[in-house]
RNA sequence: GGGCCGGUCGUCUAGCGGUUAGGACGCCGCGCUUACAACGCGGAGAUCGGCGGUUCAAAUCCGCCCCGGCCCA
């Protein structure tokens, strides 16, 4: 293989797009037809055409990525499938909002119109979103990218209905919805937010219908009185007991209404008297049902929730609710019904989308029974036929799960589904077909009435792992690729969406939808702020890349993402991504230097025995271990563990010591066969850790491997490596434990004293275990070099240095540093702080051996351990002092 | 009101029963040592939110409280 000079800048820019380029033209990207063996699937959540992609999304597709990307390259037939979502309701009010800043009222537009501007809407955040995940370089199969309003969606998502339908599963019912007088459409209870706010909790008089002094309710809604049927009291509330039965008069009205029991009433609210509106409060609607004598009045409020109906009084009628609570209270004072006037804070429910207060209105809908659909889906979570990661959501799940409210699912707008129902006003049949009915099959009328509505756009999305791949239809990837392996999201939409998406699973396919749920946490920005569109503090990722590069992007997404909580984002965070991957680029450049032209690709790592170098050894075993670690913690979505891993692996182990340490045999001052070793260890292990890199920066990981010895035609496509092909060697990582000590503590001792850096000094280490010395001795080069020693000499217990060297006290040794010719040692305090932190620990060893408890109860072992511990920290103290009288003391130091 | 999560060096965080509490950013000192100043070497910096309890032993387990954040009512 051919190798090409690697620049010594790293430019991630044009790297990034050719690599891009390639994996698309080559095809990588596509899952195959058959799969003939393991499958991965991941259904891409859909971003709504509502925005465009925020650094959440990116964490999300960054996480499915390495997934996909890491089962890709162990040989799984893997498909990750793209798309987007058309969010009905909250597109139509961002487009609502763009032609009022054109001066134009959407709800004047001819419906041809409106729909054009919102295909048009559509079209643009489609472009940059696909633009968006193309620079991510996410390996997203985009050759079968999906639409909620695709031709091939909008018929499953009608055989849905249908199916729901004929089951009897969904039904049109009155009750009380979520309606948003802004936007004139019902909306879900998930798309209504509670707020505390402040307002008037006024006290009312109905007077008895006999003219007796009646009673007082208190409300915070007094322009709903004239929707008003009954005042309800609780039945054991002893104040109003003598009332119950008795008829009062509702103010402003010439209606009397009767006083009624109920036990959903609250007695410490108010007066514990509560004026039933059973059109416009669902608790009233309750108490209204379980008293059936109670007649249903007329609406008394529009569409927009403007006062109408002939139980308003003219002069009411057509003014909005604020507009009619301040008219109704003025005159409410005039006929001195008003007793108090409190304020009162309390949850409004505002609606998600246009923040108008939401008007819980009775209302002919759409609905689907939802409790039964629950009992497969709580079944699989509890068997573990779905996992969810981290398992905690459990807890989440099951409690919404248990306390399901049947789903209103239709929605008064244009853009949606439309809801397939057909009546014919003929004979009242109603139809409901996969495809649209002629004319009546009953009576055959041509002229059939379509429902108005359209469908809330979670009843497509519910169905999304298994529609793009092909549902209803029998088609192969249905066969292939269902069901799917996991679903990633953010946790805030674990009831608008996974819990319905497993409902559905089980609904329509009679399988589990996935087997994995992982739930990643929310980015949020330097000042700790959740980022959002809503927010508008999230940059554009496209931005983002330009600046950093899409690898740096992802990297900086996952690596301080732990799992369970959500990550910071910021310049910091990108800089720090940035400056690994120039580190590792450096490091494939370091090592190219020192590859003879020719050199083969690594087929599996050196043959290491007893006789390898240190460090040798220990470079394979740390690697070992990098490798499991990694593939353990991509095993249980921990991605920060593997990235993290990876990270300390390349910088601190491979870069800071291997390197450093093997730089002479590297470049051959070892010798040939030192060099041949050396390099083939460090290519290997170069080689792998990049494939091990590769889900997470991709673009840099294929740049670097190419530019290396390697075999094959792109890394996206090469093996994953086998954690068995390098085993852990604990007594090498145990031996450099001293040698890495010492080179510490003679680099502290010089830099400490200001000595020139460059000129070499003398050294001498007495150990404290001859086993120490042995390993001091035949790693005496290793050790001189990185401290630049003219010469380590190991002293045995009776020898002893000038008289003017520098001492420093180590678990493993006394050590001493030559003093440079003419060289002036200033004072340094490290010996005492070293003393002092000993004392303090021998102070706390020394109280536990003291307490008998310890030494009964606690393992043996640990006693023993920490007998060993007093001793060497006794003695440790004992050689610091003695050579504390070396070090020369100034007159503000210590003494 | 109920639930969940978090509170560890200045900042972001790892650790979740015996560790000299680890790292990153920032900070201080020295250094352009031919892979890397987007860097190297060394250093300072944390009584682990508070109070009790369990235990021979608690950052780690339990209880209460305080402070943030997020859900649900």
């Amino acid at each position: 293989m051919t190798r090409d000079a690697l620049p010594t800048r790293f430019e991630p820019g044009a790297i990034e797009a050719r690599w891009q380029e390639t994996w698309r033209t080559r095809g990588y990207f596509r899952a195959p037809v058959r799969a003939n063996g393991r499958t991965y699937t991941v259904p891409l959540p859909p971003p709504n055409v509502t925005g465009v992609l925020t650094i959440g999304h990116m964490l999300s597709d960054t996480v499915q990525d390495v997934l996909v990307r890491w089962h890709r390259m162990k040989g799984d037939a893997t498909l990750w499938v793209p798309g987007i979502d058309h969010a009905g309701l909250a597109t139509q009010v961002e487009v609502r909002k763009r032609l009022a800043k054109e001066g134009i009222r959407f709800e004047t537009l001819p419906r041809a119109e409106a729909l054009h501007r919102i295909e048009e809407w559509k079209l643009e955040h489609e472009r940059r979103i696909l633009e968006q995940l193309r620079v991510g370089g996410f390996s997203l199969d985009f050759d079968r990218y999906r639409y909620t309003m695709d031709a091939g969606y909008s018929r499953a998502t009608r055989r849905a209905f249908v199916t729901l339908y004929k089951q009897g599963r969904i039904y049109r019912g009155e009750r009380i919805v979520n309606w948003d007088p802004k936007l004139q459409t019902a909306v879900s209870d998930l798309e209504v937010v509670f707020r505390e706010e402040t307002t008037t909790l006024i006290h009312l008089r109905y007077p008895g219908a006999d003219g007796s002094a009646g009673i007082v309710v208190a409300t915070v809604r007094p322009e709903t009185i004239f929707g008003d049927v009954a005042v309800a009291v609780h039945p054991d509330d002893e104040r109003h007991r003598h009332l119950v039965g008795t008829r009062v008069r509702v103010p402003l009205t010439d209606r009397d209404v009767p006083v009624i029991t109920d036990a959903a009433i609250d007695r410490e609210f108010g007066t514990g008297a509560l004026k039933v509106t059973p059109r416009h409060d669902a608790i009233d609607y309750g108490i209204a049902q379980r008293h059936p004598e109670l007649p249903l009045p007329p609406e008394t409020f529009d569409n927009q929730a403007k006062l109408h109906g002939p139980w308003v009084p003219e002069q009411f009628r057509g003014l909005d609710r604020e507009k009619a609570r301040g008219a109704v209270v003025e005159m409410l004072r005039g006929g001195h019904y008003v007793v108090k006037e409190e304020s009162l804070v309390h949850q409004v429910g505002r609606s998600e989308r246009s923040d108008a207060i939401i008007e819980p209105r009775l209302s002919f809908q759409w609905f689907v029974r939802m409790a039964p659909l629950a009992v497969p889906a709580v079944e699989a979570v509890r068997k573990g036929d779905i996992r969810i990661h981290p398992p905690r959501w459990e807890l989440t799940f099951y409690r919404w799960m248990e306390s399901l409210e049947d789903w209103c699912i239709s929605r008064q707008v244009l853009w949606g589904h439309p809801i397939p129902v057909y009546t014919c006003p003929a004979c009242k049949e109603v139809i409901v077909e996969d495809v649209d009915p002629v004319s009546c099959p009953t009576c055959g009328n041509l002229h059939l009435v379509h429902d108005p509505d359209v469908l809330d756009t979670w009843f497509s999305s519910w169905m999304w792992p298994f529609a793009v791949l092909g549902w209803p239809e029998e088609t192969s990837d249905l066969r292939e690729y269902y069901p799917t392996s996991v679903l990633v999201t953010g946790r805030d939409i674990m009831f608008f969406w996974v819990a319905r998406m497993m409902m559905a699973g089980y609904l329509f396919t009679g399988r589990a939808p996935f087997s994995d749920v992982y739930f990643h946490g929310m980015m949020r920005d330097a000042s700790g702020h959740r980022m959002s569109k809503h927010l508008g503090n999230s940059p554009d990722p496209i931005d983002v890349v330009q600046k950093w590069g899409a690898d740096a992007l992802r990297f900086a997404l996952v690596y301080p993402s732990p799992t369970d909580q959500d990550g910071t984002f910021g310049e910091p965070t990108l800089e720090g991504a940035r400056n690994f991957l120039t580190k590792i680029w450096n490091m494939t450049r370091f090592l190219l230097s020192h590859l003879p032209e020719g050199t083969d690709a690594v087929t599996g790592p050196p043959e290491l025995g007893p006789e390898a170098p240190l460090e040798d050894r220990w470079l394979l075993s740390r690697y070992a271990r990098t490798a499991e670690d990694v593939e353990r913690a991509l095993g249980e979505f921990e991605f920060t563990r593997a990235a993290g891993s990876l990270y300390s692996f390349l910088w601190h182990d491979v870069a800071d010591r291997y390197i450093e340490i093997a730089k002479d045999s590297l470049s051959g001052e070892r010798g040939e066969v030192a060099a041949r070793r050396s390099r083939h260890l460090l290519l290997f292990v170069l080689d792998r850790s990049l494939t091990l890199l590769h889900p997470f920066v991709p673009h840099v990981t294929e740049e670097l491997w190419h530019a290396l010895p390697h075999r094959g035609e792109s890394l996206m496509v090469a093996p994953w490596p086998m954690t068995n092909e390098a085993t852990v060697d604990p007594s090498a990582e145990l031996t450099m434990e001293p040698v890495l000590e010492t080179i510490r503590a003679l680099r502290q001792l010089r830099s400490d004293q200001k000595f020139p850096p460059a000129e070499a000094l003398p050294t001498w280490a007495r150990p404290s275990r001859p086993e120490v010395g042995e390993i001091l001795r035949s790693e005496r080069r290793t050790i001189e070099r990185l401290v630049r020693s003219s010469g380590l000499t190991i002293l045995d217990a009776s020898g002893a240095p000038p008289a003017d060297a520098l001492p420093m006290v180590t678990p493993f040794a006394e050590l001493f540093l030559g003093v440079p010719a003419g060289g002036v040692s200033v004072d340094s305090d490290a010996l005492l702080r070293e003393k002092e932190k000993l004392a303090q620990l021998l102070a706390k060893t020394r109280a536990r051996l003291a307490d008998a408890g310890f030494r009964e109860r606690a393992p043996p072992e640990l006693v023993r351990e920490a007998e060993g511990k007093a001793q060497e920290l006794e003695e440790r103290i004992r050689r610091i002092e003695t050579n504390l009288a070396r070090v020369p003391t100034s007159p503000g130091g210590p003494s």
